[in-house]
Parts: structure tokens; C-alpha cells; sequence
DNA sequence: GATATGCTTCGATGCGCATCGAACTAAGCG
DNA sequence: CGCTTAGTTCGATGCGCATCGAAGCATATC
């Protein structure tokens, strides 16, 4: 019969809470693994402190109501990462004051053309698809707030322009943008009725193709240069 | 005498040794106290952190051999204080997510005095001290690239005419000038052995002084219209 | 010397919490 | 509808460590 954290009766010093969430060895690990940047199951996790799921998975429950870290459901797995940017700088500050060695996590399979262009259920994912969704960011015709892209006025003229037909494309019963986690990026990129708007339009251009029994996207030269032309300023 | 921390065999992240150190709420206490920038002794701490004695020593022992804290001793004293500015920016790193974490509401006197001037371990920090910042690079007694600040001829003709000694400060062995983010403000305030004398400096001309048990710094109405006269054009 | 004060070491105690196995829920796959 | 995999909850276990009182040093003052 334990009061939650919710119910801390004494106002110590926050500090130390935060500092005790990280001081665990074992959280420790997680943490410096997340310091990558990259998004990681509960799974990898546990791998990469040496503990068993369920310690994992208390840990990580900890770190969540300590506001360290954040959570991206997707499926039947969650993606964990670093809460923001500050939780980043404090970390990079421990390590320099310790001055430790990080071993990096090896996410994603050896095969680089799966690494590099994909399909991801109906929409482009794989290296790729991060760097269309980091472009469209810079020129603003997308915006995101807190994981959750939107589409600006802007945008809405450069895809018409490019032929979409956002009556067709807002009538779908699916959120018109979405942020999908990628699988070896680990990080976003475009889903939702505009993305896939975006793989099926290179598809119908013959700018790619999709290899046979393979989720692979590979681009011929014209359709590579022209997707540039079009997405990359 | 004990070998424990000195013989840590694996290269396991020490961030989380450190960060251990810090995360019990008595080192925590204690560790927060010295952020005011005065070297405290051993009861003294103590009493900070609402603990006794032979608890104090030991949670003592521990900063020292993590290097958190150093001790100079005199006489039957010994005076405790943060390791290096390393620390106290760590410190104030986790002071400001903490901080947001808990974000409760009391904007109190004493916290809004807290947030426009205090002491930063050896220099001023707070929204005065950010726009000292400002102020030094505005007329280019300092200048600033990637966030770390150098200070200019013209900076150093002007310290000196103010009375400060460079042979001396630069004899430290420590960086001259240095840039510590401020958790109040998220901005850079000017830490460093020059950071160190303006601080001491104003101190000493009686232009404001440190309020007792706090890390709050008070300006007399004589003391801030001569800060303002130098700093401020 | 004697006495007081600052600090540390020692030993005993007890709470906190990290850990894991087993059982359970959730989400795909066929 | 089973089968597989991801993740969580639960309960039991045990180690770590913060804590304090009492005694031991050390350094002062008289």
C-alpha cells in the first residue's frame, strides 16, 4: 500500500528524483542507447541493458512518469526516445563529466536497398522517405508539433500543383497526414492519405518501381533525378 | 580506507555512478546548497541537509572519491565546495528539467528573486545576468561563435580600466570566458574566470550582496545604478 | 595537561528497489 | 480460430545502502 508518485508528499528536491531515475545502471544504459537520437522498442532495450523484458519494462514505466522519455505506439510495438532536448543536454553533460564510452546500437537490417527505399504498407519509408519528410519540413510545406505533422497553405498549393486532388484526398476516411516511425531510421516519415499519394504518384511515373518478393523501392535514374527536382528544392 | 570506487573494473557508463551520487536526496541537498557558490563545512551541510553528522561524512566521502565535490581544509575545518564548473552546470541542467517537470505553480518572491539574480557556483546567473550577456556582446567587449564567448581587445582594455587583473585571471587554470545556460532564462550568461571576477567584483564594491541561506543576490539602489552605469552604455 | 568541538569510523538496523519467473493481455499472422 | 511475438503485471527474493548512536581521532582553547 504505497502512495504513487503522483502523491509526493514532500517537496524535496526534484532533483534528486531525476538524477535517481538515471543513476540506475540499468536505466543508465537505456538512456545512453537513446542518446543516438533513434527510437527503440522496449525489446532493444532490455538487450541493451542486460536486463529481462519485465525490468525493462518497470524501467521504462519510471522514466516515462519521470518525464525522460516519450513513447510512440506503433502496432504491437512501442518506440521509445528521449523526451526532449534537455533530457539530451543533460545527458551529454554526465558523459562529459564522466567521461564515458557509448557503444552504439546497430538498428536495421544489412540489406541496403531495404535501407535505403522502401514500401511501408501503402506509403514510402527507408532512408529516403526521412530525408523527403526533413525537406518538406524546411520549405515549410508541412508542419509538425509534437509528432504530428500538418499540412501548411503552401503545401496545400505545391502538391496540387503537383496533381493532387485533395477533394479525393480528404474524403478518405484516414487522416490526410501522419507521421509513421521508420523501421530503420528510426525516425519519421510521411504516412497518411498524402503519403501515400506521394509513393503512388512515383509509382504511376515509372520513377520507381517495387522489386518482386521484396518491400524494396528502387529508382531508375530519370525518376531518381526528377524526385530530387521535384521534392528537393 | 576503502578501494571500492577507485577499483570500478568495468567500463559501464560512470553517467550513471555520478548521476547516482547526485540522485539521493541528502547528496542532493547538499550538492544544491554548494550551488550558492560558498564553501560550506561538513555540519553545516549537515544541517542543509536535515541529516546527522556521521551520515553527512559519508555521503561526503562519497562526492569526494566521484569527484563531485573538493575540500580544502583549515584547521580543524573542512570546506567543502562543487568540483569545478562542470558540475555546477550539470547541476543547474537538472535544476531546470526538474523544474519543468514539476512546473507547480508559486511564482513567490523569493522565486522571482531567485530568477533575476543569483549565484551560479562562482558567477551571477539569472535574467540580470543574461542581459549582462547581451549587453557585453552588443558592444563587442565580447564576442560569441557556436556559444562559446572570447573576449575582445576592446573587452580587455575596458576589464582592465575597471580594475580587473588578466595576469592573474588568465593565470587560472581555468577558461577565461565561458557560457553557462541559464534555467531560468535558457539563455547564456558569462561564466569563466571572468564571469568569477565580475561577480566578485560587485560583491566586493558592495553594489548587492548574497542573501543568507539563499542563493539570491540583492542589489542596493546605489549598487545597481553603478552595475548600470558600467554595463549598460 | 584537561576539556570542548569538528569530523570520521564502526556496527547494527531496516527500508527501498532492482531483479526475475510465471502468468496475463495485446496485436498481428495464417 | 489457434499460433506467435511484444509487452505488462504480479509476487517473491535478496542485495544495496542510507541512517543513526556510540566510540574514536584530531585539533583547537584554557
Amino acid at each position: 500500500m504505497r502512495i504513487e508518485l503522483s502523491g509526493k508528499t514532500d517537496m524535496q528536491p526534484n532533483i534528486a528524483i531525476v538524477a535517481n531515475l538515471i543513476g540506475d545502471n540499468a536505466r543508465a544504459k537505456m538512456l545512453t542507447a537513446l542518446l543516438g537520437g533513434k527510437a527503440l522498442t522496449a525489446t532493444e532495450l532490455a538487450l541493451e541493458a542486460d536486463i529481462m523484458p519485465p525490468t525493462a519494462s518497470s524501467h521504462l514505466a519510471k522514466l516515462l512518469s519521470g518525464d525522460l522519455v516519450c513513447v510512440r505506439k506503433q502496432g504491437r510495438h512501442k518506440y521509445f526516445q528521449l523526451k526532449d532536448h534537455a533530457v539530451a543536454a543533460l545527458l551529454e553533460q554526465l558523459l562529459s563529466i564522466s567521461a564515458a564510452s557509448t557503444n552504439v546500437v546497430t538498428t536495421g537490417p544489412a540489406d541496403s536497398a531495404l535501407r535505403q527505399a522502401r514500401v511501408c504498407y501503402d506509403h514510402l519509408a527507408g532512408e529516403t522517405a526521412v530525408m523527403l519528410y526533413d525537406s518538406l519540413l524546411a520549405q515549410q510545406l508541412i508542419t509538425e508539433q509534437l509528432h504530428t505533422p500538418a499540412i501548411t497553405d503552401k503545401g496545400v498549393a505545391f502538391f496540387q500543383q503537383a496533381g493532387a486532388d485533395f477533394s479525393r484526398l480528404n474524403a478518405a476516411n484516414r487522416p490526410l497526414c501522419k507521421a509513421c516511425l521508420d523501421w530503420s531510421e528510426r525516425r519519421s516519415h510521411l504516412a497518411g492519405a498524402l503519403g501515400h499519394w506521394v509513393l503512388a504518384d512515383m509509382l504511376n511515373n515509372n520513377w520507381a518501381s517495387q522489386e518482386p518478393d521484396s518491400r524494396a523501392i528502387r529508382f531508375n535514374a530519370k525518376g531518381l533525378a526528377a524526385f530530387r527536382r521535384r521534392y528537393f528544392t
